[in-house]
DNA sequence: CTTAAAAATGAACAAACGTTCATTTAACAA
DNA sequence: TTGTTAAATGAACGTTTGTTCATTTTTAAG
């Protein structure tokens, strides 16, 4: 066999990436082999090399879209309606729990993957990638120091409260499961009351 | 060269141990051959196998031992003083999060193995782990659950709590460095802070 | 003093690894 | 219709992998 039928090269590229993120996501990047990958796709291990220069670029690829797409949808997010100058730093806070929550429920694997195997990326691609989640996490830096600013909030150090704020919410994706105890609904509520008072003056 | 003089067993066993930890939380288990292993301890690569039947052996050791020095740990700091009988709600949730970070701080290596590996355990070895682990996390559960019945504490669901908390706390060691910014004792005053609003009535 | 067990060596094994490449076929532009 | 490129094959490459084993030396017990 060699070239099958009605085959385009961008479907195959985007199998490839679906199918590592899966593979990678359950069994870590170094324990999943080219060869697994290739199987999972439906085609033999010299194809990928169509697509993908190595392995650590396929593994590059779905962190970089992620980012980039959690970074489109937060921004989405958040304007206009939600702008900083129209909303209080405590609606803001508020509506960044909501999004960051039920984003993240929603693409489990690619959440996982992105903070698990930030140490198999060059130092290079690692920098890139840190750079775009500083990016994010900026966003809630600036609300904590606003609220903090006007009062609504006491934090006396909003840095570490960022950090600490950011890990609470990431570990929702270390329990949740769909059709599960609570809906996301529930998750949402819960958590924004846990964090509304935890900064609370 | 074969046996070499004045060698005792438990010694090697020792420092594949601590050498392993080292390896495995830097690179990632799957990444680690026995070969930088046993370079690492200063022995060829057979000699592993007089202490350890499988690479896995090792990992399963490491966070064996770790968890259960973290219930010694965690039994003799809330006993008697810190008795359950003895002390509010309040009182113990304080010393659990100190505790926690702390201790977190002082094993970021072992801390991260044991969270970030569990998937490249068997499934009877990640169920042993994982039973260590509830038992060290039911105590915070404990502590949660007096405290909403004796009123101290406000939490609509004590299990989502406990699991925001736990996730809160480990981030610290994502990113506190010795001699950084913030001392232990100033992070645990933080930490603490908001730990105490997030749960208030 | 003899003997069995413990500790280490380092070569060797089969399997699996990421990647390359000559080759074949389909798609598409000229 | 012809020629070029894109997509896929699957065998092959040189490494590296976890593990085994015959052998050697030290330790410790009887």
């Amino acid at each position: 066999m060699a070239r099958p039928a009605g085959i385009k090269g961008k479907q195959t590229r985007q199998r490839i990436l679906s199918n590592s993120l899966k593979l990678f996501a359950r069994s870590g990047y170094a324990a999943v082999s080219m060869r697994e990958i290739a199987e999972a796709v439906g085609v033999g291990p010299g194809a990928l090399y169509n697509h993908f220069a190595t392995k650590q670029h396929i593994l590059m690829a779905i962190m970089e879209e992620h980012m980039r797409a959690l970074l489109a949808a937060y921004a989405e997010n958040t304007t206009p309606a939600n702008d900083a100058k129209n909303d209080t730093a405590t609606a803001r806070l508020e509506a960044f729990v909501r999004f960051h929550i039920s984003y993240h429920i929603a693409l489990p694997d690619a959440v996982f993957l992105s903070y698990m195997e930030l140490r198999n990326l060059t130092p290079e691609n690692h920098g890139r990638i840190a750079a775009l989640r500083t990016r994010y996490e900026d966003g809630l830096d600036r609300i904590l120091h606003a609220g903090t600013a006007s009062g609504a909030m006491q934090l006396d150090d909003p840095r570490l409260a960022r950090m600490a704020l950011i890990a609470m919410l990431n570990g929702v994706n270390t329990w949740f499961r769909e059709g599960g105890r609570l809906s996301l609904a529930e998750v949402q509520e819960l958590y924004w009351d846990m964090v509304r008072k935890s900064v609370a003056a």
